[in-house]
DNA sequence: TAACTTGCTAAGCGCTTGCTTAGCTCACGT
DNA sequence: ACGTGAGCTAAGCAAGCGCTTAGCAAGTTA
């Protein structure tokens, strides 16, 4: 991740040193897990000591919800986005898939985050994070309806398929590393071509 | 898990208790992962004290890389066997995928350990395992190539193929539970047409 | 100037962690 | 009968954990 990456990926948190602690405990969640980073690991990361995180966050499930958070509501959008597009539905999936992919691509250590730390969050922060997760479902699967509706896919199991094209983006959070090949945005659109593929898209 | 399952799952392991402490492991790392675990907790759902844990392994990480290890070994040889089979690739793709789906999916727990908590491994653990990974991945690449040869399957890329054919398949580890619909083995047949697709079989 | 607020640190508290030690029980070979 | 070793437990140690407390420096307000 970029200094840019980072410097941008939560304009709204302030002070300055609240959006350093959050880009450190996205590189140690990244890492090594939540449960395997420590509050100290954190802050020194940070530049800080160790009790200046409790100055800007009430626990440290807090800044794993904030970064999960934050990242759920920007996968949402980018699908959503996507989804109401221009097009006809084949179209609009290569945009989305190509788009969800380079997402967990460029920004790896947030979705790996998102996608596999979801079990430290506190219940209540779990649930408000299921449920972003759920509309992002959904809107994958309204699309594939729409495509066999419209006849431009063929699927035995619309419920199955939306599964298989969430898996292959989100999988993409577990291998994909800065020096991978290919690129984020090549594998986007290759993802994209093959999804068309498993779709029927004729 | 049943105990059927659970029974089975270390034939080799002995004595009993050992194979229980293992047993107990899979369902709490699974459950909460490798770091949220507590040797007492393994100790104590397998009945015994904390201390017996030490009696049958030489540390906490130690009964994780059993685990793993196991785990890795089985999904090669079946991977292998698959790849090995009678038919043309689309017919040995078809059995090689529907196997390592039903597999991700029936041993959802252990398939979780297997993919998901490689990062705690002790290095030299961590090495002998991405020795069965690479394998694996080099198996199913062996078979799209030579799909592609024999003009069965059309792709752009056969390395990033592998990785989604991979992908759709470990990914069923971490959304699968026991309630999951449709079950395994339908699981297992709908993935096999999809990815058919995705490789462009005619 | 004085009171208050914000952002931080030094020190450390209470608890849990992985693992060790010393010793018990009991099946089994001789 | 008796020694042996495998399998287990009660107790606890040193280290590290999340988080708290008390207080300081600098900026802002009255």
């Amino acid at each position: 991740m970029t200094d840019q990456v980072l410097a941008d990926l939560w304009p709204d948190v302030r002070p300055d040193a609240a959006r350093r602690l959050m880009a450190a405990a996205v590189e140690a969640f990244a890492e090594r897990g939540f449960h395997a980073t420590t509050t100290r690991d954190i802050a020194t990361a940070a530049g800080m000591s160790p009790a200046a995180l409790y100055v800007h966050f009430p626990s440290k499930a807090a800044v794993l919800f904030a970064i999960s958070r934050s990242g759920h509501e920007r996968a949402l959008a980018m699908v959503t986005e996507a989804a109401a597009g221009p097009g006809d539905p084949a179209a609009r999936m290569a945009v989305l898939v190509a788009g969800f992919v380079t997402w967990h691509a460029t920004r790896h250590r947030v979705a790996r985050i998102v996608q596999y730390e979801l079990g430290a969050l506190d219940p209540a922060d779990y649930a408000a994070v299921v449920a972003v997760r759920r509309r992002t479902e959904g809107v994958v699967r309204g699309l594939i309806e729409e495509g066999v509706a419209a006849g431009v896919f063929r699927v035995a199991d619309v419920r199955t398929a939306a599964r298989a094209v969430l898996s292959l983006g989100i999988d993409v959070a577990r291998w994909y590393s800065g020096g991978s090949r290919p690129g984020a945005a090549e594998l986007g659109r290759q993802y994209a071509v093959l999804v068309a593929g498993m779709l029927g898209a004729r």
